[in-house]
DNA sequence: CTCCAGGTGCCGA
DNA sequence: TCGGCACATGGA
């Protein structure tokens, strides 16, 4: 199978992408003597990914469309950035690596990843993704090495929520198993929720994330952000929590540190907040 | 051992 | 609405 390679035009950086905390599965696979990463994505896949040059995205032929949507090769970084605050630890966030991108993940792994993520350190949630990909998901070989898809939700509802406990989920296990119970009887109706179309699709996905059980301002948040692609949305985290009471010197909580975040960081304030927090979680 | 991690639901004031 | 607390697990 040939291999094709990708200009990203605006700067961009894969592996510092594929490793913010975003998404959880990828993992080092060289490939015809490539030094890449490799993944399944949502039920597709696996695919490979290299980066051997600035200006240079190896893949397969057949992944190609894929790749561009899952890395956000189409966006304008300099006119994204350009909506940033121009304040020193922004700009330090920036310089840090202006490549990172905000990827689009399907709907149900994205969800699913983050409602496993609560209270959980990043290399955690890798761990937990892995197990649950081992144990319930689909098994694609490639270059002889083992990869999983992640587990529909009626793997999951099926497997149960003691068999999830089994997976070092905690408490998470109840909420996890919910939802593919939702998404599998409709409740969350899935494949409506990722397409988008009206302006109203935003809210409409955010009210049905909320009425999960486990779902709450701040997992509902990620999930519009790295599955939705709604770059607006500005999640919360410890991380980003303490950024903003320590260097922005607010002492808000909740609702209006919300409001004033949103505020300040403008119509891409979920982007900003990516580089923030990559920037916070490598260097502080 | 203690503290913390890409939180949320629930309780009482 | 708001603060306090329990909830599982593993790494530092």
């Amino acid at each position: 199978m040939g291999l094709s390679s990708i200009d990203p035009e605006h700067c961009f950086d894969l592996a510092e992408t594929l490793h913010s905390g975003q998404a959880f599965q990828w993992l080092p696979h060289r490939h015809e003597g490539i030094d890449g990463f490799a993944a399944c994505i949502g039920e597709l896949g696996p695919i490979w990914l290299a980066q051997p040059s600035a200006r240079q995205v190896l893949l397969r032929e057949t992944d190609e469309a894929l790749a561009r949507t899952y890395l956000g090769l189409d966006h304008d970084m300099p006119a994204i950035q350009r909506t940033f605050p121009a304040d020193d630890f922004m700009t330090s966030a920036l310089d840090f690596s202006p490549g990172l991108r905000i990827l689009r993940q399907p709907l149900w792994e994205c969800l699913a990843t983050f409602i496993t993520s609560s209270l959980k350190q990043v290399a955690h949630i890798s761990a937990i993704s892995l197990e649950l990909r081992r144990r319930f998901g689909e098994r694609r070989d490639f270059d002889g090495q083992p990869f999983f898809t992640y587990p529909s939700p009626a793997a999951l509802a099926d497997a149960g929520e003691e068999a999830l406990r089994d997976c070092a989920l905690g408490y998470r296990a109840k909420s996890l198993h919910r939802a593919a119970v939702a998404a599998v009887d409709g409740t969350f109706p899935l494949v409506d929720l990722e397409t988008r179309q009206s302006r109203e699709d935003h809210e409409r996905l955010r009210q049905a994330l909320l009425e999960l059980h486990g779902v709450g301002e701040k997992i509902a948040n990620c999930v519009l952000l790295f599955s939705g692609g709604y770059w607006e949305t500005f999640p919360i985290d410890v991380w980003i929590e303490r950024i903003l009471r320590t260097v922005y010197r607010k002492r808000l909580k909740g609702a209006r540190l919300q409001e004033w975040a949103n505020q300040y960081f403008g119509v891409n304030a979920g982007y900003a907040q990516q580089y923030l927090f990559h920037f916070a979680r490598k260097t502080l």
